[in-house]
DNA sequence: CATAGCTATGTAACCGCTTACAACCGCAAG
DNA sequence: CTTGCGGTTGTAAGCGGTTACATAGCTATG
């Protein structure tokens, strides 16, 4: 009981080869005739082979995903959005990670390549368009997700960070904060994000409060704090991610400071710790599935000849108590 | 400048395609020959197709990875742990996720045979063994991670969750701990750290406290602290997840209990956050990496026509500050 | 010097499936 | 009774590789 291919099949059925690949995929053939293949079908418990039918077709009905990170729950999602997106469609796809290694990421696409995938969804790809190009050639209808770097004439999806961002710390501007602290974030969100910051703190007439660098990790957020709190002036911060908003959390609490009686904390994403964090924490929720989602449905698109267009999404404000409304204004 | 065979390569060495195989592949080929074919294969730029080379070989230098769920950071490590012992073999694996659906498990692993994989790693499966040969017949190889349900003869990895309870349980009972309460985690990992919470108490001589069931989830964990503490009657609990303990630290504060001050938490996993709470959480480790690189070299030595064994991996007990030592004994 | 034995290479079959093309059928129309 | 046509089905040629087998040079041997 080895394999079962096609030939068996036919011979079972009584029928030729040709006429079992129709039944199976839809061709012409006599209904009577179909319900007999499909019975052999099921008795012989034949599964085609997508390797065989890959190399016939020259289409792997597969789409190449690379992630920079498989351990963040924001990448699982959009993953999962992906698949539910290309699912329907009856794609499959392959995911690998970079690592955020540009040398990584390009073994990986040609590893894709060689498995002839249909599209290339890139999230937060380090590779620049143009060499892209240069490197691979011709390549398949490429998608993007917050990518780094600069534009190219394919849809790119990404969330409105500096929007987020900007609502965030007017938010704060709101609250009555007056002087709002900002840990930065790394590559392009973090980028976006500070100047999101930037621009609510400008429109208010307000000066940009101090703004320390991080690397979006607990540690990174815990050390920004203290290299802020040193200098201090300060009654709100706005933090680039909650990873680093809780080591905000620690190093203000280390330091006697509470929130949000002492310090108002802002932070973005919304991962399921933020809502049990003592005070819950506000932040920004990232659409991480949906984004994911039209991804999969532009590679359908584009796959189906259609010439589908990137979109930006908005992040929802979800206000909880880790910023404190401050009456008189500033401190 | 379309696809570029191995029959260009071929024409532009001046060999036959055999010889092209050869000198890819590693076979009898003239140092002088092979030179040639590998400048030819620079050239233009070829890149075999594994399609056509799982067709003609048989094997798709593939193996499938299903997870339970994607966006955690548990899973994430193992597959980075499979990916990194995969890849030094040249092997690469398609993972989706089974999202704990029996159903979508059966139909993922359909279409993982339908791409001829190698070799099958499961994690955290629901499907029993039994079930799989009834549904699928012959299979590839399997390595199992985490498994529920029942044994089977193949090399199985996972963490001692048994162990570590135990060893988490007891450190509470030295600290001086003796009403311990737990909440509970759903499957076989949750039962088993049951099991093991049971086992020190026994051990120590003291009755099981309180035990309530959660599902995992900071909200679990929330609801669970809050039904414990309805009746009380315990100084400390041991949570079988990091995020329910996150749910233990919200429910504590919300009525006045400090940690460790009136209630000592030790939690499972050693998420990120988990040294950045407020107080920084004594938990569990996993090796999750670890497990997904061993499980990884278990399915090489599998197709290499060895016989590896399974392991059980112990977890590193992480001392922090969530567990208050009592002087006088009982409470 | 004929022959066995290597080594390096080419020829062609095959992997399992799709699909262009041809063949066949029955039937309506001329 | 031809002819044409739409609907079914079969034949066979690929798809891009790998590999068993045959072949051709060379060298070592008796």
């Amino acid at each position: 009981m080895e394999r079962v291919t096609i030939y068996q099949v036919a011979e079972a059925a009584g029928v030729s080869v040709a006429t079992v690949s129709r039944a199976l995929n839809g061709g012409p053939v006599a209904p009577e005739t179909r319900e007999r293949v499909l019975a052999a079908v099921r008795r012989l418990g034949y599964r085609p082979d997508r390797l065989a039918q890959g190399l016939a077709t020259g289409k792997s009905r597969t789409v190449g995903v690379v992630i920079p990170d498989a351990t963040g729950p924001l990448y699982g999602r959009m993953q999962r959005g992906l698949a539910d997106a290309l699912a329907a469609a009856g794609f499959g796809y392959i995911a690998t990670e970079s690592r955020r290694d540009p040398g990584r990421e390009e073994a990986l696409l040609d590893e894709m390549l060689s498995r002839k995938v249909e599209a290339l969804v890139l999230v937060g790809s380090g590779l620049a368009p143009e060499a892209l190009k240069a490197r691979f050639g011709r390549l398949p209808p490429v998608v993007l997700i917050e990518r780094e770097g600069g534009e190219a004439g394919v849809p790119t999806f990404q969330i409105d960070n500096e929007g987020a961002a900007y609502r965030a710390t007017r938010h704060l501007v709101e609250a009555g904060h007056r002087r709002i602290a900002h840990i930065r974030g790394l590559r392009r969100a973090g980028r976006e994000r500070e100047a999101g910051y930037r621009r609510a703190l400008a429109e208010a007439g307000l000066a940009p409060g101090p703004v320390v660098d991080g690397d979006f990790t607990e540690a990174g957020g815990y050390r920004a704090t203290r290299a802020l709190l040193a200098t201090g002036g300060f009654t709100a911060v706005f933090v680039a991610n909650d990873r680093m908003a809780l080591g905000v959390y620690r190093a203000a609490f280390e330091r006697g400071l509470r929130i949000p009686g002492d310090l108002s904390v802002v932070g973005f994403d919304d991962l399921a710790f933020a809502a049990y964090l003592t005070p819950p924490l506000t932040t920004l929720k990232q659409p991480a599935h949906r984004l994911g989602f039209l991804a999969g449905e532009a590679v359908l698109a584009l796959l189906g000849g259609r010439k589908p267009t990137g979109r930006v999404l908005p992040c929802g404000l979800k206000v909880r108590a880790s910023v404190k409304h401050v009456e008189g204004g500033a401190v």
